[in-house]
DNA sequence: TTTCCGCTGGGCAATCTGTTCAGCAAGATG
DNA sequence: CATCTTGCTGAACAGATTGCCCAGCGGAAA
């Protein structure tokens, strides 16, 4: 549950070189090979550590327009409506939230024009009531989770 | 910049298995390994596949809230602002939006009560005029890519 | 004191990587 | 039509890494 100075040396070692092995790292870090590889496991099976998925920028597949949709849900269609959204390829991503709007997504497209379309697309769903988007301009700071970890093996 | 289908299956391959090796990959969809290395090293080279850091869980982390926030800048302040919300580490992810807002940030917290320090920690900062949250309930669909991936591939 | 747990340092066979090569087919170019 | 370029194939090689095992050691908990 909690990590340790070591877990996150080994976690910022991973993120900054992620083809480096477990050896190298024992190396880098001046500790044996196998705990490295014991810490590893650990912190696959604590589930701090999904995975290795490869991340594709939508970007450079054609996609460079980014946008985030707050939607308004008909009460009771809630299932309806994310099972809709989780058929729209470019619906990355889809949250039910509190506060004014029902449900939060991360769209993207291949140009402005193109984001009419998809919006089209998710909202032309009978349980969708509103929807209000903000085009993404900038992205000062990007998906991140190294500050986060830094600080969680501070604290230990 | 546009990807075919053998590419298109290597990323659903480096997704469902991420440890997978070349040889691995290249046994599996009846190519040569030449051909598969090649792949890769062009798709990273474009920028299809940024790279493959390891995916930490904020809740495996002690983070299990998480929410959004929309913030109001007084204006000239932008750079300031992007500044102070690189520096809180509970800050995941920040756009800068068309919209009524003019950002939107990720935010994660230990509890809702710890919510509140890291929102005051946000917004106790001058060029923020206004902020308003929103927090995640569920995740229907966590971030994923493959079936945009798919869509490009099928498209050649 | 005894037990448990994590780390160390070593060794082993099996596997994979990085790299290079020549051959071949298809499409583009002149 | 001849030539070139490009991408894929199948193979080879040395070097490195992986997965797995073991015994020993020290600190912390019972």
């Amino acid at each position: 549950m909690s990590i340790d100075r070591l877990d996150g040396r080994i976690i910022l070692l991973l993120a900054r070189e992620p083809r480096i092995g477990v050896l190298e790292m024992s190396r880098r870090l001046g500790v044996a090979r196998g705990t490295v590889q014991a810490r590893l496991d650990r912190l696959q099976s604590n589930g701090v550590i999904r995975g290795f998925g490869p991340e594709v920028d939508p970007a450079a597949l054609g996609y460079p327009v980014t946008a985030f949709a707050t939607l308004q849900i008909r009460q009771g269609q809630g299932a309806d409506v994310r099972a809709h959204l989780a058929s729209v390829p470019e619906v990355l991503e889809l949250h039910t939230t509190t506060g004014s709007g029902d449900m939060l997504c991360r769209l993207v497209a291949r140009s402005n024009a193109d984001l009419q379309r998809v919006i089209d697309r998710v909202v032309g769903f009978d349980g969708i009531v509103r929807a209000s988007t903000a085009i993404v301009m900038e992205n000062p700071v990007p998906p991140r989770i190294i500050p986060l970890v830094e600080q969680a093996a501070e604290e230990t």
